[in-house]
DNA sequence: AAAAATAATAAACAGTGTTCATTTTAATAA
DNA sequence: TTATTAAAATGAACACTGTTTATTATTTTT
């Protein structure tokens, strides 16, 4: 009787299937490169195929944004020796950064792109999500434990953290640091990221 | 004999024509939801005939682009009545606030779109971006000379400053704030900016 | 083996940026 | 004023895009 069953994997085969090859398209040229014509092509089905198991190109874009967070979680991995939580928490900005260049399209699609109105909250993608963040809302309190980030409201600050990584990396990825020279731009945001953690340790 | 010129003042009404359709269509849905063809029925051309005045939409996009470079500088105008640089300092960030929920697709051109490799640096278009920027480091340099952020490189800074606000303001038009709840959501932008400045104001 | 259910597809629709041969309009010369 | 030349505007096409639907092929069930 196991017939239901076997149709349901099936099923998630394919669909896995088709988000590797969407993934590796992806990775290479972007997501708004990346046509269903293309990954049907990949996947040697006609592009009508797709549809039986994608809603739309959203509904891909989800699954690749969890597949993002996924990996970036699994990079944040080497924080768990970090016992100090300053230090943890520069390392985590650290390996945010190195995220960002190393995979500058998953970056995209989790921080920058115009994503779709309509996501579920509830979804495990979405949790993916929200565990990075949470992540570091739980080291900036531990912070404040020990004395750091005094009469701050922990959730604030982790925004404001973020947002200034954010803000740092997405101008370097959509190429907005020409109004500096060649050669300072390289060196801009490494210079700025250590002004960050100097200042974040004098807080 | 002022046949030639009359030629070339007729040639840059008609780009000005084409650009103000452009801005219209544009500040309305966004640059990417509009098309050559939606232009050209707005001007009541042929879509062939926009190509005859710009190269591509790209070409159109660097028009945009330093448009909303110039009203972005006259928008910081009420800056040149703060004498005080830190004062100064401060109402520049809350300007650069203001007028990206103001004129959210303006902002979306200047400092989050991926935009063409292919600029010219020498261009007016440029130089009007340039020119916000470097009010910005001429500003956090004056700072400086009142004893303000000792010890930090201004340009350095300035660049860190410009970052954390592009993160949070970019974070919130590209609706990544949803992972707040709903009330929270409308106030994190106000706190974090407000702690920002009182961090500005302890450096 | 026939009927019912499922899976895959070819073809089409309405849209995109862009190009080019053709036609219309305007300026010049006879 | 008319014929010729130069300039401006366009219709039609090309190669794409996301998406839908009627049709065909494949399994599964009776």
């Amino acid at each position: 009787m196991g017939l239901k069953e076997r149709k349901e994997r099936d099923r998630q085969e394919m669909k896995e299937t088709i988000l590797q090859s969407a993934h590796q398209l992806f990775v290479d040229k972007g997501f708004d490169d990346v046509s269903i014509r293309n990954i049907a092509e990949a996947i040697e089905y006609s592009p009508a195929t797709i549809y039986l198991y994608f809603k739309d190109k959203n509904e891909i874009f989800y699954a690749l944004h969890g597949e993002a967070f996924k990996k970036f979680n699994e990079f944040l991995a080497p924080l768990a020796t970090v016992k100090d939580p300053f230090k943890r928490l520069i390392k985590m900005g650290e390996l945010y950064m190195e995220f960002t260049f190393k995979f500058p399209k998953y970056y995209d699609i989790m921080f920058i792109m115009q994503a779709p109105m309509d996501c579920d909250v509830n979804s495990k993608e979405w949790k993916e999500g929200e565990s990075a963040h949470s992540q570091l809302e739980n080291v900036v309190n531990e912070c404040q434990l020990q004395g750091y980030f005094k009469g701050k409201e922990y959730k604030t600050l982790s925004f404001l953290i973020w947002s200034t990584m954010h803000g740092m990396c997405s101008l370097a990825l959509r190429d907005r640091l020409k109004i500096y020279e060649e050669q300072e731009r390289s060196k801009m945001i490494d210079k700025s990221f250590k002004m960050f953690k100097q200042i974040l340790s004098e807080l």
